[in-house]
DNA sequence: AATGAATGAGGGTTCATTCAT
DNA sequence: TATGAATGAACCCTCATTCAT
């Protein structure tokens, strides 16, 4: 952690010069992507170091000028999984650009829905994360990352049931900044608890993983709705 | 498992006689309890068996009289979780008994919301046990602990749904199985995301957990609700 | 081993008084039975008190009051071996009476013979005990056991081998002491072996333990036999 | 043996390259001769993992790179053991080539007298094996390594009875293999009992060990010698 | 005489990380 | 940049034995 160490020396990746450049990125990826994978499948705590150096085929002394250690290749996962995902947010929106805020919403509840669908392995990672890691962040450390992602972070969002209640698509008795954050906290807990149980919650419910996400949203949309 | 583990043989707590049951029943509370709070606290895989060893008072050796590692102290707390978490709900339940469906559904959510204020610790740890435990438990392990528990475990609850069709308090188009699951996961999701992102969640949201979860309820529960 | 733990005080068994006296000396034995045999199965070394413990029903505490640890059970065992060992050959002895001393050497044989094919977990356990606690032994100690045992232990042998020069059937070229020492050295070696080895070595080299020893026996007595 | 055990993923040492070959044999071999000597000293289940560690200097995490744990260690030992008694036994042999068959049974009872006076602490470590180990050996893991050693181990050996049949230098009366396998086991019972007991077999007999097993391979020849 | 509870003193093994080359 | 070797610092667990009752 201190600036001797190897990895803390290179961490500006792009002061490295000519032709390097572009292997260190590419080791780098697939060091990030054995070890999400590994996380995934069978927990952060879990993992060895040697288990990512045996799936990456990089010795682990090599492993070790790429990063300064296994909390550095969580962070760094986690940098990585917050920016993907308000990213797929973005483009969502993106994508009902001018209908109502009802729609807007449901269509970021998809995109978590899609998340969980497409890449189950990134969600478990992050319920992981929540689990286990998450107190242990400084507000800064997390500010930093919505910072540097798209300019506003999802700061904005309140401003969406604003936008509802004035388009007569949501209720009018919602408090905008304590709803957005009371259901967006739902949908991440339902969408990364159906992630961790996987198959179980298939076997025990009897019914798929989508169907119970898409119902769970359904409900809280209803809820969310005006009453015409 | 074989002659020397001293545990296992052991494990058939009522066969001890006459005035050590007390003794051993007491013992075998503190170190759950103390274990408890420390998997809370600190992460289940990062807690060592010296901290329970130390929190305790109780010898590492004699420590293992009781238990025979680590993981059985986890999976009693966790059953020793479910069957608690089951018995409010019915409690809540009892209280309730001849009003409407949608009143019953309440005050389940609500006996997840009370354990959310009054135990988080206890939350957290289940939350924890989700994300890295979950995936290893055999179906079969966990329909063990349900028989064990309330003659028919969670299983009539899909009743409920049907009642609230009949009784005119929920929604007509809702499939009471499917929903009622998706409802449940939805709400245990949240329960324990909040739980275990703790303060940071009142940090980040500038809003109390209480808060961030009854209105998230409060949504949930205007999903199911027939409209008038 | 010092004077105040409770089975050194009441070493002398004989001291106990009445009809405790029986019940002890039965307790006893079933404790040496069952360490004699799991010693020869699993080894000295690899028995746990524990599994004593669980096969004669008898607690760990009730038996350090018949015996102050493993070692002291040991050293019984061993001392009963040999005592048991000894009166077998002067049993066998007894019952050539009068005839030449080769026949003599042989009944010798014979009761090593007998041993290994009548109670190979015996042989066993005094395998493991030469390979791993002999050198320990002090000759004390060991010449306690035979001063106890029949009066001259068998100390006399040697002049088994005199006679035999007499009566013309032994060669004449042996040296009393070392030879009869070397002979039996290597018929114990030769018996030991086999028991150690037990099945394996019939699969090993395709003849029975017995055939085996006897063959190894007929070139022994061959080799000390007076060509005439 | 999964991605964790470093030793087991390296044990094949002959993939190590170019300069570290050497240095890894020269550690390994360290490692081997101190437990070696403390196997024959102390006894092997008396050893602990620390002496080892102490010894050779070398730290005890350093160890496991080399071995995967004690049990390894042990087996490598016994290894070398048998090809090096089987290599001393064929240079033996060697020397006396075109001498008659009785000559080359006196060659190789020698050959295991000359292992009982030059390496008193490698007999003593067989002889524990024999004692606590040899049973769990599959015969598989014995025939293999009878196999990489000379070309066909002694399965040649009862050959030499018949040669000795026919040159006239054995009695006829015996059968090739039985007597063969006898005659061996009864040597190395003979030459493993007497270094386990070590100058305690002085004492009590009042020979030194080398006269104590020449005169009992004196016998055994003289009883396989024909008569003229 | 019998025993439940307790424990001191290790025991073997693991693993993230460093460092010399 | 890459890597083989080395290792400090734990970690979980065992088991013979004691002691109060």
């Amino acid at each position: 952690m201190d600036a001797s160490s190897p990895a803390a020396s290179r961490s500006v990746e792009s002061r490295a010069k000519g032709p390097y450049r572009a292997h260190r990125q590419r080791q780098r990826a697939r060091i990030l992507a054995a070890a999400e994978d590994l996380f995934g499948q069978r927990g952060i705590d879990r993992v060895l170091m040697n288990e990512i150096v045996d799936v990456t085929g990089i010795r682990a002394s090599t492993l070790y000028e790429y990063f300064a250690g296994k909390d550095e290749i969580v962070w760094t996962i986690v940098e990585q999984r917050i920016r993907e995902a308000e990213a797929a947010i973005w483009k969502k929106l993106e994508a009902v650009k001018g209908r109502s805020a009802l729609v807007h919403l449901s269509a970021i509840l998809d995109a978590f829905g899609e998340e969980l669908m497409n890449h189950p392995e990134h969600v478990r990672f992050m319920a992981q994360f929540d689990a286990m890691y998450a107190r242990e962040w400084t507000v800064e450390r997390l500010l930093k990352i919505e910072m540097e992602s798209s300019a506003s972070g999802l700061g904005t969002l309140p401003d969406l049931v604003r936008q509802g209640q004035a388009d007569g698509s949501l209720r009018a008795d919602l408090d905008p900044q304590l709803t957005l954050a009371a259901v967006l906290n739902a949908v991440i807990g339902t969408q990364r608890r159906l992630a961790s149980l996987g198959k179980r919650v298939e076997q025990e419910y009897g019914h798929s993983i989508q169907n119970l996400f898409d119902e769970a949203m359904r409900m809280l949309l209803l809820g969310l709705r005006a009453n015409e």
